[in-house]
DNA sequence: ACAAATTTGTTCGTATGTATG
DNA sequence: ACATACATACGAACAAATTTG
């Protein structure tokens, strides 16, 4: 890109030396943007970069980061380093109870939840999975892989063991249907619950980053939990990973 | 680095077909090079690399990669794409219940607990401390930043934000000793609980790896908990940031 | 592993307008 | 009228993080 040394008029004109500071009158513009009642931007869309603003709007980069730093302030984008400015995204929260069920988690926060069966296999139950679900190791296992979204936004990947011998209708029932629940509830289940969630964080695989839309440079949140029928045997095994950046899991005590 | 040409001898000899594969050699010499009783390398500690333990071997290096396959199958080492291969670090589980605390959560797992106060100072409250606390902006709080260690190795960065006004004492009693809970308990807190929680996972400040001795490409956990008396009166807001690799939280349900 | 390009973050310096005493 | 303090605005240079090839 060259720099062109002639004096281009910005596209759009401040009200100058009238008593509003030019950097409330930006802030105010690309809220607009944000916001506006006329082209709404998507949560987590990026931001034209400082000097495309300071250029539009014929000031400094100091101008328009002042205003940025309002906008940072006040929640309404996220700047990162190197990277650019966002339009933030609203975190939701996911209850960490021994009953929270995906939709209904996302539904109280008035999203609309979706699911997308990613694949659904039928493999031998590994060391962890196997004492996960009080299997002997290479016994079958259904595995069910579902993206989760939340107003169309990908929010998490869940990876669920189900014992093969015990619920033989299970992969047909899945591909039918994607709600883990469901399946349960026609294979004799009516109800489950979480019994122990374990919490961790690592950088997601380049798949994960992919299903996930998110940069690989961010962590997702990875749960493991084993979910007991009512007598307390073990019938699931799920392993979500969350996009760090657009849900947190929230523990009530 | 120069290839040399020439044939070195390998500094350590295997049994060259006796039965036993060379890569099970190599996977018990590495073994013990790693928990043997001479000199046991330190969790974390970084192996040579498959060059160099090749040429040590007199081996190819397929054969050496076999045997870390092997190693790290077993969970005695963890191998990664770009930067080596490392003695494994065993994952503390911390308890995210009501009534944890630290040095107990630590001690359970038969590991020795460990707390360095890094900086005791009396700040404006923001908005988020402010709202935890159930305080107006800018009332004074005491921020207490604490470095919490297991068996020597940080494991846990706590920020600990105490109403400066509800307890004038705070300050001095942190800066003798760095227990939050001897210090409620001194201040007329004989209990307080953990009423809820929220988890995410971003990547560390330069700051947080330092003092976490990690490196800046791997995530922490962060909680932010608000403790509360006995009253149900909010007493501390609490933000701790986990070393991912070194400690998963767990939720019993 | 490395280098280049892009983008935000920080720190200088300079100048102007406004409110205050 | 003058001094001072403060917020605003511009310019340049460099540092740091990210992405890309």
């Amino acid at each position: 890109m060259v720099e062109l040394p002639m004096t281009v008029p910005p596209d759009a004109v401040l009200a100058r030396g009238q008593g509003v500071s030019l950097w409330r009158q930006i802030a105010t513009a690309i809220e607009r943007d944000i916001a506006g009642s006329a082209g709404a931007m998507q949560p987590g869309a990026r931001l034209p970069t400082e000097a495309a603003l300071s250029a539009r709007f014929g000031v400094n980069r100091h101008t328009v980061r002042r205003a940025m730093e309002e906008l940072e302030a006040r929640g309404l984008i996220r700047v990162e380093q190197g990277r650019g400015a966002f339009v933030a995204e609203d975190v939701l929260d996911y209850p960490l109870g021994p009953r929270t069920r995906f939709t209904e988690a996302i539904q109280r926060q008035n999203r609309e939840p979706a699911g997308r069966m990613i694949r659904i296999t039928e493999i031998a139950a590994e060391a962890q999975v196997a004492k996960a679900l009080g299997l002997r190791r290479g016994r079958p296992v259904v595995l069910a892989e579902r993206l989760g979204l939340a107003n169309g936004r990908p929010v998490v990947i869940g990876s669920h063991y189900l014992p093969a011998q015990r619920f033989p209708l299970m992969l047909d029932l899945l591909s039918e249907n994607p709600s883990i629940t469901r399946a349960l509830a026609r294979s004799g289940v009516p109800d489950y619950r979480r019994r122990s969630t374990r919490i961790t964080a690592r950088m997601p695989t380049p798949e994960e980053a992919t299903l996930l839309q998110q940069s690989r440079a961010r962590p997702v949140l990875v749960t493991e939990a084993i979910n007991v029928d009512a007598a307390g045997v073990p019938v699931e095994l799920s392993i979500a990973r969350y996009a760090a950046a657009r849900m947190q899991l929230v523990v009530e005590s």
